[in-house]
DNA sequence: CGTAGCGCCTGCCGGC
DNA sequence: TGCCGGCAGGCGCTAC
């Protein structure tokens, strides 16, 4: 489920919801997601606050009041879910904080995940750049930061194709393999480009494609394909605005061409060849 | 060193 | 109807 735009808007929710509940009660029903969850988690937990939600990448970090924060991933199928009553577990629920608000009413946030990609661990607040996972992530898809200057640096003695840069935590954090088919058919860029040729040009209109494409995203909720759903149980509206992603076999709509799908990476691509079209000696092969 | 490919899981869909 | 292969939004690990 989840790319930045399906985390986004995720952690807004978490922001509105959760700010400053206490922590009363933690089970964990399945240990055993992309890593064990820490045996220590449940009692380190225990009685603290809930501080302000954000987001790393594709990480929600929440912090709490004792120097501890916990570090939530979503992998390719989790969602995190908040309820005001505590309802029967559902399949895959995983683990269910308990909270109270300061009239000691209880909220639930459950942790589901069908496939287990994702994880929950924590750190204290101040290792957090320090932490195994988040000390490698590349810039903010979405902050000042990103720009041509910084890709081109990234690209400087790379020999990927641009599809797979995009989709390199460590360059650029948040872009997932859907906004990446549509971020490269945006900027006309062909899926196979080789980084080490993209000049400037190139390289801002990709950073322009990166922010819209996901600023877009998070405007409509984010894409739902199968599964995601916001904390508040909501679907996300940008699968209705995808322009090659899943449309193999479709209509381009700026050249009627139809839309080819190729597969590296182990990944399913989407594009165009007529508008991101590129010379053959610009290509990584495959 | 950088890069390509695998594997972790469950569920769903299409083809036979 | 049922079974099977392929595929799915991520990402760390391993082999080269």
């Amino acid at each position: 489920m989840p790319e930045m735009p399906e985390v986004e808007i995720t952690k807004r929710i978490l922001e509105k919801q959760l700010k400053f509940l206490k922590i009363c009660k933690i089970q964990i029903f399945k240990k055993e997601l992309r890593w064990i969850i820490k045996n220590e988690l449940k009692k380190l937990f225990l009685d603290c606050i809930i501080l302000k939600p954000f987001r790393l990448g594709k990480y929600i970090i929440i912090p709490t009041n004792k120097n501890l924060c916990l570090i939530i991933h979503l992998g390719m199928s989790g969602v995190l879910k908040i309820k005001i009553k505590n309802e029967k577990l559902e399949k895959h629920d995983h683990v269910k904080f308990t909270m109270l608000d300061e009239n000691e009413k209880k909220s639930y946030l459950i942790y589901n995940d069908p496939r287990r990609f994702g994880f929950i661990d924590y750190c204290y607040n101040n290792k957090l750049k320090y932490h195994f996972l988040l000390k490698n992530l590349g810039i903010e898809a979405l902050s000042k930061g990103l720009n041509s200057d910084y890709l081109l640096k990234k690209f400087k003695n790379k020999n990927i194709s641009i599809k797979i840069a995009l989709l390199d935590q460590k360059i650029v954090a948040g872009i997932g393999n859907i906004y990446a088919s549509e971020i490269l058919f945006l900027s006309k860029t062909h899926p196979l480009f080789n980084v080490k040729f993209i000049d400037v040009n190139q390289a801002i209109k990709i950073c322009k494609s990166i922010k819209l494409i996901l600023t877009r995203a998070i405007k409509k909720g984010g894409t739902t394909i199968k599964d995601f759903k916001n904390p508040d149980g909501k679907l996300g509206y940008f699968k209705q605005q995808l322009l090659v992603y899943s449309r193999e076999g479709k209509k381009c709509f700026v050249c009627t061409k139809i839309i080819k799908m190729i597969n590296f990476g182990g990944r399913a691509t989407f594009y165009c060849e007529t508008c991101q079209k590129s010379s053959k000696e610009f290509l990584k092969e495959i």
